[in-house]
RNA sequence: GGAGGGGUGGCCGAGCGGUCAAUGGCAGCAGACUGUAAAUCUGCCGACGGUAGUCUACGUUGGUUCGAAUCCAACCCCCUCCA
């Protein structure tokens, strides 16, 4: 891998973003003979990509930046079947209204990263609904269907995996492989795409359109798969304690989302500073021997790098200062999230509890009763531990209730 | 169509007439220790409620019982084997 003459390669290989590949020195050869295209596909499952489709974006972020073309394709078409991948059980099914309000939410993130347009390297979208909606079924299990064996479809691990859990997979299911191999034969087709690249997981799906596309186009394919990602403590990546590491800053803010990456494993910080950040591997190398609590200005660097890349630097720099008001200074930021509440509601006193379920630090009323129990909840930085203690209009500092919960979640409310 | 097995809290998985809001594990939350880390230890972990109490829960609907997640019936769904 150290012999790669692409750029491309020599930056995957280096930042550890390679898993398999279907053929790495002739794709390296291939790549040396100038730009090509390639693809990724993401599936319409949910408003937002989150951090799990992070490496994939960059993936498709460093082809074009060593001077190769970017496809994003949008499953448009393919969502509507489901992969079955990995997942014991079939997702429920997406009306087309879903897809659609899916799909243009998660477009707004790839102009972020990628700068698109017409030229030779500008990245372009496309959505395989295009071709996938008006396929006509016998003449697609004709023209297509003849290249794949029930043998071979049987021996893929999201297939195995199901019949081995004995979990039913539906046939429409058990079509996404087939359909996902089509997609990268047509876009050879359309656009001359040579190299579709994914999460390993999606590493069956991506030789059958290798091959597919041999089959059909005699064209030379190649796939290229990168690590699936847990953090050294083996959890999977991208949960926070409201959910899922959404991209989109309508799902969630770029606080938290600094506030994630602040929170990196210090096992992770090296990994995650050449995977989700573009800076110097010298300059990765240097964070990654700081040792004990000098690590934390790791973390914040690549806090503040992977923030710039998805929210824009002001964001960042924003994010940082509040952390630094907040933890470091233990005071107030009004950039922390924050929670208004009638002036009215205020001025008669609020139970403690009540007023951290309505700033959603707990779910329900008894959850904040037990936060504040167990000492977790703190008000002005004041512990509160009597739950019903009612808080009122003379709690209010700079006109804000500064809440905490735990150590690290933080909540204004501003009465109005 | 026939025979058998199964559907339990976010997940896995016990329970098989009362002592069950339901053992245990995972996940999650909080506290201690720390560096907004990891590991570890401790507590919490259905909802409402002045921790007494009430309500909603063990696929669905009825039934038997003083009393059911536990027994019966019908129905729905899943799995296995046979046809």
């Amino acid at each position: 891998m150290n012999t790669a003459r692409s750029e491309f390669l020599r930056v995957v290989a280096e930042r550890g973003y390679m898993h398999q590949c279907t053929d790495l020195e002739a794709l390296d050869k291939r790549l040396a003979e100038g730009p090509a295209a390639a693809y990724i596909g993401f599936d319409c499952t949910a408003e937002s990509l989150h951090v799990g489709g992070l490496m994939q974006i960059m993936l498709l972020r460093w082809w074009q930046k060593t001077g190769n073309k970017p496809i994003v394709l949008m499953g448009g078409g393919t969502t509507r079947i489901g992969d079955p991948t990995g997942k014991d059980e079939a997702r429920k099914m997406l009306s087309d209204a879903d897809i659609a309000r899916n799909m243009a939410g998660i477009k707004t993130v790839f102009a972020k990263y990628l700068s698109f347009g017409d030229g030779a390297t500008d990245a372009m979208m496309v959505n395989n609904a295009d071709w996938l909606d008006q396929l006509n079924y016998i003449a697609f299990l004709r023209d297509y269907g003849k290249h794949f064996t029930i043998n071979r479809m049987l021996t893929f691990d999201s297939v195995k995996l199901r019949l081995e859990r004995e979990q039913p997979l539906t046939f429409l299911e058990f079509n996404y492989m087939i359909l996902q191999g089509y997609d990268f034969a047509e876009l050879w087709n359309r656009h001359k795409c040579v190299l579709q690249m994914g999460g390993s997981d999606q590493w069956g799906n991506i030789v059958n359109g290798v091959e597919l596309g041999r089959r059909v186009h005699q064209a030379e394919l190649y796939g290229l798969t990168s690590p699936l990602l847990t953090t050294s403590s083996g959890a999977k990546m991208g949960k926070t304690v409201g959910g899922a590491v959404w991209l989109n800053a309508d799902m969630l803010s770029p606080w938290e989302f600094w506030q994630y990456w602040r929170n990196t494993e210090d096992a992770d910080v090296g990994r995650f500073l050449k995977l989700y950040t573009e800076l110097p591997l010298a300059e990765i190398a240097k964070l990654e021997a700081l040792e004990g609590a000098e690590i934390n200005e790791a973390k914040k660097i690549l806090a503040h790098e992977v923030t710039k890349l998805c929210h824009g630097e002001d964001a960042a720099l924003e994010a940082a200062e509040t952390a630094r008001k907040t933890f470091e200074q233990g005071g107030l930021s009004d950039n922390l999230p924050t929670v208004t509440l009638p002036a009215g509601d205020l001025a008669a006193g609020i139970p403690a509890f009540a007023l951290f379920v309505r700033a959603g630090l707990a779910a329900s009323n008894g959850e904040a009763r037990r936060l504040l129990q167990q000492g977790g909840g703190r008000v002005n930085d004041v512990a509160i531990t009597d739950p019903a203690q009612a808080i009122g209009a003379d709690a209010l500092k700079d006109g804000v209730i500064k809440l905490t919960a735990g150590k690290k979640r933080h909540v204004l409310v501003k009465p109005e």
